[in-house]
DNA sequence: TCTGGGGTCCTAGGACCC
DNA sequence: TCTGGGGTCCTAGGACCC
């Protein structure tokens, strides 16, 4: 058996910890730029904002149903969530960080314990130590629990606690195929079209009809819903294959001298994230993209690959490669909207492709550079040393973030305060 | 006016090898 | 008329996840 603990509505419940004000009011967090809503209190959702919807969309709901707006705080949510992880593991020996607010805990010869008073105690534990509320579903197999989780959380009246075993086929007909841990938008409307309504109706359709129409993941899938394990439980957190920053602008940018130094903060972006994982890489990618929503306008978009002659985790070799690749395809008169830097075919240090006979990187010096790079970085803050090519900071803010929470956790100068008078805790003394 | 960011896996097709 | 078999690697594109 697997157990599936899952933060009910993340980003707004971590907002709830320090802002009791928040609770029973409806709440949504939007995504990086203030762009559309990512997370939303149960309160939100009956007001009918969808998942993903655009703020502007919904921005009137601020006066009129009291609807309070975050933008997203990810030194809260990661610290959060790690605190959250950290206590899931006096549960199972096996804990698969699956995101940021959910894990997999495997349970496997635990079939003889009481799981569901187990599932219980997991909930108790998370909101008392942590202050976030959770649901447990528990079942055979991924695709199960997943199904298990979700009714633990659509069950108002239950204590947030699903747990799926045996013949599962009453269970599997109230679930529509899009629901299905795996079945998107796309294939959901291929599998309707195909008279296919309901997990019992994928579980049971044949094995070669869905291998040819929804792959081999399709498959795999059908034969979870039927209580046959086929994605295993991954404890160690696998080694990224591909790094990114991609950023959409508030405003678009039109000027080539602008876009040099924004795509050198990106790939200066991604070569810190790919040292934290004690990579290399050999392709850095560089894609710009005007603004697709205005229809009225001339669209471009472009993306141009760079092969360094060694593996390199060395932001230096990597900004000169954006540089360069925005030289080949930067067109003049567009006005650029999202631009990105990937770096791909990442190796452990020394295992990479050598395409050319001689490294032009001193590898040594650039290793030791990097180094005090990043702990300078880390000491006094994000950007506190760069290279010349990077933006300077004055260019003003690209992207914006109208209602930010403090870092309540993880910076001491906005760790909460809280005042007590001595009325409201008559005999204690008052610090 | 306004529309996120960061990932994974799978497949088809082309180029190339012997 | 008729044109092999068995591979690898790469890329682009499509699907999905949170």
């Amino acid at each position: 058996m697997t157990a599936l603990v899952d933060v009910n509505n993340f980003y707004v419940s971590c907002e709830r910890v320090f802002n009791p004000r928040l609770r029973g009011v409806p709440v949504v967090v939007l995504s990086n730029n203030d762009g559309c809503v990512v997370a939303r209190s149960e309160e939100a959702k009956k007001l009918g904002i969808a998942m993903g919807q655009p703020f502007f969309e919904v921005q009137d709901m601020v006066g009129k149903n009291g609807l309070q707006v975050y933008s997203s705080n990810y030194a809260l949510y990661g610290d959060m969530s790690a605190r959250v992880m950290n206590l899931l593991r006096q549960f199972a020996p096996e804990v698969e960080i699956y995101s940021i607010d959910e894990a997999f805990l495997d349970f496997t010869g635990m079939e003889h314990f009481d799981l569901y008073a187990r599932a219980l105690e997991i909930r108790e534990t998370i909101l008392r130590c942590v202050g976030l509320p959770v649901c447990v579903g528990v079942a055979p197999t991924k695709v199960l629990v997943k199904i298990a989780n979700r009714l633990a959380k659509k069950d108002k009246q239950g204590n947030g606690v699903r747990i799926l075993s045996g013949d599962c086929s009453d269970v599997l007909k109230s679930v529509e195929t899009g629901d299905i841990w795996g079945i998107g938008y796309q294939y959901a409307a291929l599998l309707q079209r195909n008279g296919l309504k309901t997990a019992f109706d994928l579980a049971h359709a044949s094995d070669a009809w869905v291998r040819k129409h929804l792959s081999v993941t399709g498959l795999r899938i059908k034969k979870e819903l039927l209580g046959q394990p086929c994605i295993k439980t991954d404890t160690e957190v696998p080694a990224r294959k591909s790094i990114g920053t991609t950023r959409s602008f508030r405003q678009p940018v039109a000027s080539e001298a602008a876009l040099q130094a924004l795509v050198a903060d990106f790939a200066a972006r991604c070569g810190e994230k790919l040292r934290r994982q004690n990579g290399e890489a050999s392709i850095l990618t560089l894609f710009l993209q005007t603004n697709r929503f205005a229809t009225d306008q001339p669209q471009y978009s472009a993306l141009f690959n760079v092969s360094f002659a060694a593996p390199t985790s060395s932001t230096l070799p990597m900004v000169h490669a954006a540089r360069y690749a925005l030289k080949r395809i930067f067109r003049a008169g567009y006005e650029y909207k999202r631009a990105g830097i990937l770096l791909s075919s990442i190796t452990p240090p020394g295992n990479g492709p050598q395409l050319a006979m001689f490294d032009p990187v001193d590898r040594n010096k650039h290793g030791q550079l990097m180094m005090v790079f990043d702990a300078l970085n880390v000491r006094y803050g994000r950007n506190t040393i760069k290279t010349g090519a990077q933006s300077t900071g004055r260019q003003g803010r690209l992207t914006s973030q109208c209602k930010l929470s403090a870092r309540f956790t993880t910076v001491w100068e906005e760790m909460l305060s809280i005042k007590i008078s001595s009325d409201a805790a008559p005999g204690y003394p008052i610090r």
